[in-house]
DNA sequence: AGTGTATTTCAACGATCGTAGAGTTCTACA
DNA sequence: TGTAGAACTCTACGATCGTTGAAATACACT
């Protein structure tokens, strides 16, 4: 039991909860994680969360804040082929994924959309006006925020496989095997 | 023995408490949705469900147990050509997701999954043991299975899209022409 | 040395939840 | 008609939650 009172030496502190906080949130979503399971786990009083962030909804947007820059996800691509698009597109995505703190980003929205309607609107503009406005101009055809929207499906659906359902063969597959996979089917939406 | 006592006198109070569930499980999931919302919902005390029921848990499985056969989705497409094969499976999937029963219970899998260990593993179950064995027998490849996987990945994207984070463009894109746009990408898993 | 301020804990509130158990109403049959 | 048991409600318990406000502590500065 720590002492009542200031602690020494840590401003730190803020910035371990933000990061426990992330991987709860990444882990359970925003209404399956409480206040108090992250201020257990990062061995703090719940009301602190209260002081810092002024409300739960405040914790949340502060885990969540930093930062996939969907815009510069894709960026880069244009001169390529359709299929060497398609691949890259898949590989940056897996490789983002690989990453702990992006990924309990991604998950922690996705997790919480579902059951949480200002979630959903998280979501939906990391999608559409980070992911889509990128995706777009990769594509020639005159319907092409519809068939990006549908790579972002196709990529949403393997993180729900992966990392919700956790279904074994696309678990277990590696990133190369699924982006040999996944690629020629994204190329589809590129023409 | 002779039975006496009161009959059933309205068994459709049972079902039309199944019937609440579903939709509130299906628009909010596990954590989300109370007893207690759905007792008011059917009018009807919280008690009862828990005396029809036992537990939440058995209300949950009562309002998905029924109803879509997944085995029988994608049954008797054997002697069709890729293109046909792929145009089939999608617009089977997006019919079925037109049905708000069928609706409700896979996205009640889904909301309650991203949260819920034990709901992750019954839709695991569902789209594994159901879906898969039934996709996989369509595809040419050594590793069909993983192929069939990345499909169900797919389509379980644009449930996300349409239902959770309600993207605009795919909301709005009609069942024919997401067939005509995911078709072609569905079909080189085929292959 | 003393004061202010940011950090942190503490205790408690009201709300909501799942569930248990006792009680009430209704109906089918002896 | 009497009664047993099923259908259904009522009340309440204990747990958990987000949040509040006051108190305790430690550091910076005069």
């Amino acid at each position: 039991m720590t002492r009542s009172g200031r602690r020494p030496g840590s401003p730190e502190t803020r910035e371990h909860i933000v990061a426990v906080a992330r991987r709860a949130f990444g882990a359970r979503g925003y209404d399956a994680t409480s206040l108090r399971s992250i201020a257990a786990e990062a061995d703090v009083d719940p009301g602190l969360l209260i002081h810092y962030f002024g409300t739960k909804d405040g914790v949340f947007r502060a885990a969540l804040e930093i930062t996939i820059r969907p815009d510069q996800l894709f960026a880069g691509l244009e001169d390529l082929g359709n299929r060497e698009v398609a691949e890259h597109i898949v590989r940056r995505y897996l490789t983002m994924l690989d990453r702990a703190e992006a990924r309990d980003v991604v998950m922690g929205l996705v997790r919480s959309a579902v059951s949480n309607e200002h979630a959903a609107g998280m979501l939906r503009d990391l999608l559409i006006q980070g992911v889509l406005t990128s995706l777009t101009p990769l594509i020639a055809e005159p319907d092409a925020p519809l068939r990006a929207s549908l790579i972002v499906a196709q990529l949403i659906g393997i993180a729900m496989l992966r990392h919700v359902a956790r279904a074994e063969l696309v678990v277990r597959a590696t990133d190369e095997e699924l982006v040999a996979l996944v690629g020629p089917a994204i190329e589809q939406y590129l023409q």
